[in-house]
DNA sequence: ACGCTGACTATTA
DNA sequence: CTAATAGCCAGCG
């Protein structure tokens, strides 16, 4: 598949200025935001959160631009349900992802979560 | 407006 | 464990 491509302000309407912001996304943001240090969570368990569970690549789409948009979104500290660091690739650089996580305690090995389960943050709970 | 893509998940083999 | 398949739905050409 070579398609690639995908860069520049894509997901032009995350934040319409000074407009009412409660799309998909920026649920998927403010979710995120609150997922504690040294914690993770996974995809689906956002969507679900947000009352869309079947729609967890949504969410995963929605991190796309995440990187850009006001307060910094820990996407880092947002895997896959078997904890693996599927969006590493979406990083400044493949390892940072790893690195942030390493950095607030939470140990990777192999592109996964170690203990997994004991650093999984339910946003429900939150909520 | 239609079709393809995708940072997912669950199920089946 | 891996591989393939289906369902899912917002955004973009």
């Amino acid at each position: 598949m070579a398609k690639a491509k995908l860069p520049k302000e894509k997901i032009s309407n995350i934040k319409p200025s000074g407009n009412k912001d409660h799309s998909f996304f920026e649920m998927v943001f403010e979710v995120a935001r609150q997922i504690p240090k040294g914690s993770v969570t996974s995809y689906g368990a956002i969507a679900a959160a947000i009352g869309a569970k079947s729609s967890a690549r949504m969410v995963g789409w929605a991190m796309n631009g995440a990187h850009k948009i006001k307060p910094r979104v820990p996407a880092h500290r947002v895997v896959n349900r078997q904890g693996l660091l599927t969006g590493k690739f979406h990083f400044e650089y493949p390892e940072q992802m790893q690195e942030l996580l390493e950095k607030e305690g939470v140990r990777v090995v192999n592109d996964k979560v170690v203990d997994f389960k004991n650093h999984f943050w339910d946003p429900m709970e939150h909520v």
